[in-house]
DNA sequence: GCCTCATATGCACATTGACGCATATGCGCC
DNA sequence: GGCGCATATGCGTCAATGTGCATATGAGGC
């Protein structure tokens, strides 16, 4: 029950609805955790049945009435349960990496593309952590734990995109020069410029 | 199928049998991939159904019979195929993540077992990755198309290993000061000394 | 003789996840 | 007046995945 506990971590913050919450695992969270609106209203309903929260319908005009979901003591008392197991590593499972590690075998020109297409995917992240970073941390200071946690996990996401971006990088100059000469390439450690 | 295809990948360096495979996902490319023997078995039965792999008993005596798997050239078609297609960038679902946003609301010192727990892991990896390099690449050359995917794989995976490795000290770091300081932390951005 | 380990393969069940589809309404655009 | 869009909730189905269990045998330790 993992999608749960991350919706119990989201509702720590404030009371929400589906559709917020699903917004949210567009944007915050759901940089490290995936999740569409469906899967996120069944785990509602799920967590609702558990007593782990609580709706309260709240009644609008001009859009349908919507379920504030907020976390019960029981729901509270779970996430830290959860919490206290020790977490399991967790792997890639990017296709990508798969397709490099049969890198002869496969098409170089739809790889070209892919990595390219990636390399700026990644950047467009890194460029969006950076400004929640600056938006959100102006000074690189955290006051408190939730600001902590929250910045740690804001430099851990634009340290991965930047990285996975220099890999695309390198990637793409290293079947260049492959293919470009006698299939043959030296690929050299460390020091690259990333403009 | 993603899984298959990353099998249909592994078969493409030599034959294997099932539990050859499993050996692999729990080594090389099962540090972006895990899957464990009884998910290989399953997918090598619908791959040969679709007529992508073929297997072929060897005979043993003092072990059970094995059966090694070869990739068909309609296996080979497939798999050109598949890596053709734009890759899905992949989430990170990682549950120590999903805790350090909800950091005011758990418990901290299963929380710093856990980050101990998984900077020994991550700097285990990180020194298997690098031993492997030394030993596959002492050069830091790749020569072919399968060395350069191979040897771009293991760098990105030293250095993710090492970013999470120090991303756990971080945390560690920074809880540390939280919890003795009067709950207010700064933390700097930039360098660090990483033993 | 019994236990465990390594080899070798596989089934059954439950959970999780991805994807399409359904419903309801007010707003603005053309 | 119809169309798409944002809001708001949800079902159904199937693929993918995880977990536990089952089977078979020889080698080596106690």
């Amino acid at each position: 029950m993992a999608l749960g506990d991350a919706i119990l971590a989201c509702l720590t913050e404030r009371p929400m609805t589906g559709y917020e919450l699903a917004k949210t695992f567009d944007s915050s969270i759901g940089f490290f955790w995936k999740a569409d609106h469906q899967q996120i209203y069944r785990e509602l309903s799920k967590l609702r049945d558990r007593g782990y929260i609580q709706g309260r319908e709240v009644v609008q005009s001009g859009k349908p009435n919507k379920l504030v979901y907020t976390l019960t003591p029981e729901g509270r008392t779970a996430l830290r349960h959860w919490a206290a197991r020790p977490s399991t590593p967790a792997s890639t499972k990017d296709d990508l990496l798969v397709r490099l590690h049969a890198l002869d075998s496969i098409d170089l020109e739809p790889l070209r593309t892919d990595l390219m297409a990636r390399l700026e995917h990644h950047r467009d992240r890194h460029a969006n952590y950076e400004r929640i970073l600056k938006k959100r941390f102006p000074e690189g200071k955290a006051e408190g734990r939730l600001d902590i946690g929250n910045l740690l996990l804001l430099r851990l996401g634009a340290r991965h995109e930047q990285m996975v971006a220099d890999f695309c990088e390198e990637a793409l100059a290293a079947l260049e020069a492959d293919s470009g000469k006698a299939n043959v390439v030296a690929l050299e450690d460390g020091k690259r410029e990333t403009g």
